[in-house]
DNA sequence: AAACTGTATAATCACATACTCATATTGTCG
DNA sequence: CGACAATATGAGTATGTGATTATACAGTTT
């Protein structure tokens, strides 16, 4: 596999790899919205939400739309989203066995 | 969604999102290798594959057998690699929209 | 025990990244 | 045009991370 080929995979990881930008794809999930909500739903600073949506724009997971004064962003690749979901699988999976539990039972 | 679960999953993305790492992953999807023979695959130094196979086992990812000298390093959690099959997909899918092409089309 | 092999770790450096504050940029409205 | 609003960006700082070198540690062999 070529080093550039690994290069670009490990960028989209290291772009979901930062808690305040998943903070940002969560609220994002739930359709388009401008940089003023999102800085109001995360209680991040202005600076820092239009920093991390850039970087996520720039790694091609969210995209944007000019309109007036406002930018709004959306998610541009949604499987991202499976991503999320299998790591949960996968850490719930760790968990519970961490716990010393059978994952999916309860007794 | 809690700051701790975002943090874990987080964590998850970033242990991913180096490519020294990554070739280390593929090298060890063929199964079981200790670290002279991962240093040797991977033309990285000693105390670099340690390392990094250290932060892997932590994350979770692999898990570690001593047998004498040698330590062997196994892959815990093969979910990663439908996750690295993943983000191939959604990058050949942009890759092909950033040339102005269908993807799967190929006239 | 001494010499040796394989792996981990400490110290260090270079570099990247996340954040903040202040300011620039872009677009709107009076 | 001037005042204002929404977003982006530059500078600076603090913290994190990857690599290297040298060395410690664990286990083997003679």
């Amino acid at each position: 596999m070529g080093a550039d080929a690994l290069e670009m995979i490990a960028e989209r990881f290291r772009a979901l790899g930062e808690p305040n930008r998943l903070r940002l794809l969560i609220a994002l999930e739930q359709g388009e919205q401008c940089v003023g909500d999102l800085v109001n739903s995360t209680a991040l600073s202005q600076a820092n939400v239009s920093r991390h949506l850039g970087a996520l724009v720039q790694s091609g997971i969210l995209s944007r739309r000019k309109a007036g004064l406002q930018v709004f962003y959306r998610v541009a690749d949604p499987g991202i989203f499976e991503m999320c979901d299998h790591v949960c699988g996968s850490l719930s999976k760790r968990l519970a066995a961490q716990a010393g539990v059978m994952p999916g039972a309860n007794a």
